[in-house]
DNA sequence: TATTGTTATACTCTATAACTATA
DNA sequence: TATAGTTATAGAGTATAACAATA
C-alpha cells in the first residue's frame, strides 16, 4: 500500500507555483546579467537603484536590502570608490551618513532600468486585456 | 521643453512587472528562510533539490545551477560532510563522478519542498478558474 | 589533444561581535 | 544608556587559471 505523508497539493498548483519558479529564475538571470552590463553586482545595482530615487541613511539601506548594516558600508564602499555614490552628513542627527547617487551614478542607474528587456519582451505577446488580469491575479495573489 | 530619451512602457506594463518584481522578492526570501530552516544556503538547497530528482555529474549540476564547475567541488564538499551528498564513480567514463543525494539528503529535500509555503499561501485564495487563468498567462509569457 | 574534476587564488556578500562618535 | 556607522573576522559563493587523470 502507498503512504501518503505530505499534504496534497492539486496538480493545477503545483504546475503555477512551478512556472512562477521559472518566472523568478529568468528574472534574476536577466538581472544580473544586467548589472554585469555595468560591471556592477547583483547588491550594488540594487543599492544604486534604490538610492537613484532619493537619497538614504546607511541604516536604512541595510533595512531594504535585508542584511546587516556591516554589510552596506562594504557596498556603499565601493560604488563610492568608482563615483557613482557619495556620502553626505546628515544635518539634523550628525551620526547619521546619507547615502546619495551622484550624476554619474543616476546615469547607470537609469541604463541600467532600460536594459532591463524582462519589462518589454515576455510581456509583448500579451494583450492589453490579458496584461489587466494578469495584474489583477498576481494583486490577489501577492495580498493574500 | 520635457526630453524623452527613453522608450516609453506603458503604465500597465510597469506595474505587471512591478508585481511580477514582488513576487521575485518573496518567493526568494521564503527560499532561502526555509533552506536556513534545513541550515542549508540557497545555493545548497538547491543543488540537494536536483540531486533529490537524480544523480547528476558535476559538470552538469555547475550547468543547471549556472555557475563554475570550480564552485561546485565546494557545495558537495559541504554537503557530503554532512552526509546528504555522495559522490559515485560512473562506470561508463572514469574521468565523471557522479554526485548523488543520499537517503537522509532525500529525506531533507522532501522536507524543504514541503516547508516552501509558497506554494499553498498565495494562491490558496484564487478559485480553479483564476488559477487556470494564471498558468495560461504565465505559459504565454515564459514562451515568448 | 580534449574533457572532467579539482586546487589555488582573489573578490564579493553575508552575519556576528566589538569599537567610535554621537544622541 | 541607546543608536548610527564602522571595523574585524570568518564562512560561503563566485570566476579565473593551472593541474592531474582519463578519454
Amino acid at each position: 500500500m502507498a503512504t501518503q505523508k505530505t499534504p496534497r497539493i492539486d496538480p493545477l498548483t503545483l504546475e503555477v507555483v512551478d512556472l512562477i519558479g521559472t518566472v523568478v529564475a529568468r528574472y534574476h538571470e536577466e538581472y544580473e546579467e544586467a548589472a554585469a552590463e555595468h560591471a556592477l553586482t547583483g547588491a550594488q545595482a540594487r543599492l544604486l537603484s534604490l538610492l537613484s530615487l532619493e537619497p538614504l541613511p546607511m541604516r536604512r539601506l541595510a533595512q531594504q536590502l535585508k542584511c546587516e548594516p556591516s554589510n552596506v558600508t562594504g557596498i556603499v564602499d565601493r560604488l563610492e570608490a568608482r563615483g557613482l555614490v557619495e556620502r553626505r552628513p546628515d544635518p539634523a542627527d550628525r551620526r547619521v551618513k546619507l547615502a546619495a547617487a551622484t550624476e554619474e551614478g543616476r546615469q547607470v542607474a537609469r541604463s541600467l532600468r532600460d536594459s532591463l528587456n524582462f519589462a518589454r519582451e515576455p510581456l509583448a505577446g500579451l494583450s492589453d486585456d490579458e496584461r489587466l488580469s494578469l495584474r489583477d491575479l498576481l494583486r490577489r495573489m501577492l495580498e493574500a
